[in-house]
This record gives structure tokens, C-alpha cells and sequence, in this order.
DNA sequence: GAGTGGTCTAGACCACCGA
DNA sequence: CGGTGGTCTAGACCACTCT
């Protein structure tokens, strides 16, 4: 990546600097490789450290770098799958589910949720709060609505709190017959307490699994899911492998 | 929403303003309604224009405003929920698809596309590109990569190219056997074109859904589907009316 | 032409990490 | 401590859309 004069296009700077910046990443990197500091990049472009940074950000967006302060900028390994499909038509926290459960609060939810649950609005009900870790990486966070009336049972559970309330009560759920489910994605920005655990800083573009589980003909419990949407690519159906966006990358020495 | 004085906080300046104005616009504003422009709004709340852009913007992220050059910055109607799920277990151009066919040419695809069609990767394909529109409003383009030994008899589509030979293409395909597909979605940005299509400017954050289809044990055609981030909410299942992230927003008048 | 959002600059300081 | 990316400023000009 050699000190590039960018040629007066009618394009955004910042628009082609990402397609320089990209294309040398493909060539010219290696995954894990670090990538000269924003001060040093800018100047060789002989740009703006913000408009440089622009094109970093959407390069990060598309998963191909990896920003962290007091770090430095390095070259992102291909995003992870992660198979989010409906076909282990199961209860959160059912055999072979790989979250791990985090801890269990008792709680009024947030207006939207209640509406979906078709519980009363100021009627609390268990959060299950979840974590999956993938690759020695948090990747997404999770967030179970259970209203009391899908768990009446939960005699046999002594922890006030926690991980192991909270284990308790995705067990009791399984004892539910699960009629089906029901899933929406959108785009959405990390809360300061999910950017936390999935060691992004407020704000981060995330994709937001909505779920609904039904059963006897109601919706037993909801769940909002929050992904890390710089390092996952979500997956329904057998093959977790499928990847078609970006080709040419060296792996790191 | 007045002059708010920003009481000095540890959390950056862009984070509180979001989430100030968020709370405006649930109750102080109607889904259309425009907003001061921003060297106005800037004033207002004593801060530079480009941080208070930084506000906006993630707040165009969540879908809950939509800026245009030239016009200005209006409160966002809810996200459409749009159906990808795998229920119609149907090729593309199936009845009942509500895509329009826009044109089809021949062309080598990608090589990361080639790769998942197990076809030679300097042979080339037939492309149809289409187009989702919902309420009045590009939603989403798409290109489906169709291998010559998919359609083995083009014989009865006259047309070279356009429209007609799309919708042609994409008939033949229905006699084809559907195994079962495989899909991911995942964050990135438009491209130049798409961008155009989707009516947003290029880098605009879209959720890529990439789809194989297979027959006959092999992958007999593959698309990728580019769906505008902040105006969609994709949905898996029977419901499509699953909302669960904000509420309390008043409709135009 | 007037007004909007989009791009860009050249600085400054802050928060965080690792040696 | 020095170096990194993250935040913020106060300007300037451009591209676009409406009237």
C-alpha cells in the first residue's frame, strides 16, 4: 500500500479510499495483520484523519477490519456462521443448545415486549440473560422472556439469582409442549450493556433475532437476541459454511 | 423539544444527544413529521454540526429517521416486516412471488459466487437481477446466479435480454426438482448500484441475504439479496407483524 | 436561488492499552 | 509512559431538491 495519490474522481474520497484500502487488504494483508495507525494512513493518502476514518468504519461494518483503542486496526478474520435455524424446533436451553446462561432476574419488561407475551404491562416476569460465545469470542447476547404462568413450577429451583435460577428456568420450559416459533432480524445498535459484553463500545451495529415461542396457542415466551454484526453472519439451514461475499484473503503467518 | 443544556456526563456527547432526541421523537413527533435541520438542531443543543450528525445517523441505523439531501430529516415509520421465510419452499419467480423481474444477461459471476455453484470460474451464468417493492418503496435488489445447466432449454424465450428473458429464465427454472435451500444473512453495504435501485446513497448499511437453492444433490442456482437495513425487518415464520424494539410513536396526521 | 443534508479539513483533547 | 483509536470542534464547500 504504497503512498497512493488519489486521483480526482467525482466519487466520494472516502468511497474510493475504502476500494483501495479493501482491494490492498485482499492482496497485500494477512487475517490478524496490523494495519498502520489512522494518523499514518491518513497522511499517506493525503486525506483527513476523519475522512479516513470513514472508510475504515465501513470497512469495519463489512467485517474486514478490526478497530480497538489502545490497539491498533487489524485485518478481521471471515465472519463466523452461526446457524440460528429453526429446524431444532426446541426451547431455548434445550440438549445441544451452546448459550450460556448467565443469570435469571425477575422484571417488568419493556412495553414491546409485554405486548407481544400478551401479559398485563406491569406484570413481572423471569429474565433469563445468555451468552454465546463462539471461538473464544462473545458474539451475541440474549435476553429470554419467561412470564410466570409458562413456568409454574419452579419449586424445585432454590437460587434466588443467577446462572443457576437461571439454567432452572429454561429447564422447567422444557416441559412445555412448543407449538412453533416465529423470527424476525433487523439492524440495530448495541445498548451499553450488550456492547459491554460483547467487548464493542455503545453503539455497534448489531443484528437483533426477535423470537416468539408458541405454545397451547399462545406465545409462551420471547427472546431478543444480539449479535455482533461486524464478526457474525447468521445461518438457517444445514450448511454453516456458505460464504459469498468477499474471497482473496491470506491467513495469518 | 427545547434548549436542552446537555448536563455533562462520562458518556460521550453523540450517545446522550441519540438518546435525548429518541425520546423526543416518541413524544413529540408524528411518523413524517420533519425535524429542524440540522445546523438548527445543532444550536439547539450546543454542540458542533458533525456531532450531532453522529446522533442522527445512528438513529437513521435504527430505522427511526430518514434523511435526503436536499429535503431534510423526517421521522421514520415503523420498519416493514418483509417475508424471507423458507415456508414457500419455492424457487425464485414461483407463483406468488411478489419480486419484479427488471432483466438478465450473461456474465461470469464472482468467483466467490462460482464457488458455491460448483461451476468452472470463468464460466458464465445467467444473472437476472430483480427488484422488491413494498408500500410504494424499493425494498430490496437482488441477483440470481443461474448456471446454463439449470435452464438447459431456452429455446421457446426469444427476447436477448431485459425483463421477458428474466421472467422466461425464471420459468424454466420451475420444471427444475427443489431439494431444499440454505441461507444467511448478514451486514454490509450497498454497492453503487444497488444503492441507486434502493433510492440510498452507496455504503448504505443493507442486510445481504444469500440463498443457495439445491436440485438433483448438486446447487442449481444461488442469489443474493440486498435488503435495505433501516427501512426492513426480515421475518421467518407465519407472522409478520412481530414488533418488538420501540413503541410509542404517534402516526402522521 | 435558497435551503437541505453530504463531504472534507486541520486541528484538539480524551480514554484506553501495553510496555 | 507513549501510542492507539474515539470524540469533538468550527469552520468550508459541494450536490441535491424544491419553489
Amino acid at each position: 500500500m504504497g503512498t497512493t495519490q488519489l486521483e480526482p474522481v467525482p466519487e466520494p474520497k472516502y468511497w474510493h479510499l475504502k476500494t483501495v484500502i479493501g482491494e490492498a487488504l485482499d492482496s497485500d494483508f494477512a487475517v490478524g495483520e496490523i494495519l498502520p495507525n489512522e494518523r499514518e494512513l491518513a497522511a499517506r493518502f493525503g486525506v483527513a484523519r476523519a475522512t479516513l476514518r470513514q472508510a475504515l468504519e465501513q470497512l469495519e461494518l463489512e467485517g474486514r477490519l478490526q478497530r480497538r483503542r489502545g490497539v491498533g486496526t487489524t485485518v478481521a478474520p471471515p465472519r463466523v456462521g452461526v446457524d440460528v435455524s429453526t429446524s431444532p424446533n426446541d426451547w431455548p436451553g434445550a440438549a445441544g443448545d451452546t448459550w450460556q446462561a448467565v443469570g435469571c432476574s425477575p422484571a417488568v419488561p419493556p412495553a414491546a415486549v409485554a405486548r407481544v407475551l400478551d401479559t398485563e404491562g406491569d406484570e413481572p416476569v423471569h429474565i433469563v440473560r445468555r451468552l454465546l460465545v463462539s471461538h473464544g469470542q462473545p458474539v451475541a447476547t440474549e435476553l429470554v422472556y419467561v412470564p410466570g404462568t409458562s413456568v409454574p413450577d419452579l419449586s424445585g429451583i432454590d437460587a434466588p439469582s443467577g446462572a443457576t435460577r437461571a439454567r432452572g428456568v429454561l429447564r422447567e420450559l422444557q416441559r412445555l409442549p412448543l407449538e412453533g416459533q416465529d423470527r424476525a432480524v433487523e439492524l440495530g445498535s448495541a445498548r451499553a450493556d450488550d456492547a459491554r459484553e460483547l467487548d464493542r463500545l455503545p453503539g455497534a451495529p448489531v443484528l437483533v433475532v426477535t423470537t416468539r415461542y408458541f405454545s397451547e396457542g399462545r406465545t409462551a415466551i420471547a427472546s431478543v437476541a444480539t449479535y455482533r454484526a461486524d464478526t457474525c453472519r447468521l445461518t438457517f439451514g444445514d450448511s454453516g459454511d456458505l460464504e459469498i461475499r468477499h474471497d482473496g484473503r491470506r491467513r495469518a503467518s
